[in-house]
DNA sequence: GTAAACTGTATCCATCGGACGCTGTGTAGG
DNA sequence: CCTACACAGCGTCCGATGGATACAGTTTAC
């Protein structure tokens, strides 16, 4: 069985550096990872909507059938894409204040790269086979809260959430997968609309009246911060539970 | 000025209901309910890709360009299919357990939503003109937290982020928006890379080996909990400084 | 030196969303 | 009643998309 990563043994051998380089043949022009480059620039400015092969293919100056080359088709372009928009990931092993120092810091860290990419965080929903570099940030993550008492699988899944709570709260003005107008600002229409129509949405309207209902961090700060308080009761619970709380010890 | 609602006027009026019939011309044999219906089943089935104006139309036996003289493109006929599937939102007044039950209700009844519909919380991304029925389910959530001591503000964080949880923790295997075929498990590929790379990555490592590793819940549950046990400390916190103490548990 | 391997190109295809114009039909005003 | 207008549905065309295939040029291994 050569195949031992099924059907995405493509896609595997290229994240991971297992395509081994021809030994015949002309020079080649391109590479994986300057195709990936501009694609990733073209991402970047205009959203990810804007990446199809032909623009890529032309600001590299050659014609679209090229690209297939080096790439087996658009999702192994968009792996590609991800795995060097993700960056080396972070060290926070000198990041005092404990786990949730480490967390917080993760976070600033993973806000800037998404900021940079806003398409990155959407381009990584479901299953699908990760980089070094992507699992690196996941490691990175995890390993924040090795000791903390928390079982291997509350470690992933508090990882799992704190990724999606940042993915969430991520500005989509730029992130280009939406059939929407970024441009357009919608939220004085819906201000008009509860306006018109309050008297059908009373606790909405009351909420909304009186904040200043714009230029928000889409509560990203108020998330974390509840979350985080949540996951520390949690962990000072395990803490005062037992003296050495061990993992694969079921909890209650 | 006649176009209150910008650049969205026309999404606004199918939305809320300012359509007026025509009053002379042949009868019409479709309607947008019947569109967005047919598409929403697509969609439902073989994921929101697969819904395009010819194949919508095929089931409905017509021509793709009927369906323009009802709806004016494709992000129209999205916005009413989401406004279709969201469905009538629950009305928790009934709900014992205070705010948390209520939530904790409201968290049940858009996973069900969501389940039957899997592109729909994908498809609610970024900023946009919402249907009453969409608005509906966000009044539902928000009056839950009236009366809790937040701010207007805060109670518009805490449901944004609480939609955001339960969006993450959604299976994406029948979404359909994504390039990746979600019948693969990609699962025992990673499990695969880990325990070739393990020594890159000892706390992922440490964190997986252990566990089940399948048929989880992405980590709703756990997440939800965390989630809800910081906003309670918040609440509590609002409800021992303000001025009305009223009954609630001490902070942590 | 030759053949195999490899690169890049050109051509072709199906499908997508959408614009435009046409024909038929039904109601409203005269 | 009858005609004019407004509306429904259809056919045709367009540009762009991802992708398959066949072919010409180039470079290395034997």
């Amino acid at each position: 069985m050569e195949n031992v990563f099924g059907d995405h043994a493509d896609v595997v051998e290229l994240l991971w550096g297992l395509r081994e380089p021809p030994s015949r043949g002309p020079k080649p022009t391109l590479s994986v990872e300057r195709i990936a480059r501009v694609a990733m620039g073209i991402a970047d400015t205009d959203g990810l909507a804007a990446v199809s092969m032909q623009r890529v293919a032309g600001e590299l100056d050659v014609t679209k059938m090229a690209l297939y080359r080096y790439v087996s088709g658009k999702p192994e372009l968009l792996a590609a894409m991800i795995e060097l928009a993700a960056g080396d990931p972070p060290d926070l092993s000198g990041v005092p204040g404990g786990w949730r120092g480490k967390l917080e810091e993760f976070v600033r860290r993973l806000a800037i790269v998404w900021r940079q990419h806003p398409w990155l965080p959407w381009s990584t929903l479901g299953d699908r086979p990760m980089g070094p570099r992507e699992l690196g940030w996941i490691e990175s993550a995890i390993s924040a809260l090795a000791g903390t008492g928390l079982t291997g699988e509350e470690q992933l899944d508090a990882v799992f959430i704190l990724f999606g709570l940042i993915r969430n709260t991520q500005s989509m003005s730029t992130a280009g997968t939406q059939p929407w107008d970024a441009d357009k600002n919608v939220k004085p229409l819906m201000q008009e609309l509860l306006h018109r129509y309050g008297d059908r949405f009373p606790a909405l309207t009351a909420a909304t009246t009186g904040t200043t209902c714009s230029s928000r961090d889409n509560g990203r700060e108020f998330g974390v911060h509840r979350y985080l308080d949540g996951l520390e009761a949690l962990i000072n619970q395990r803490a005062s539970d037992g003296t050495r709380p061990e993992a694969g010890r079921k909890p209650a």
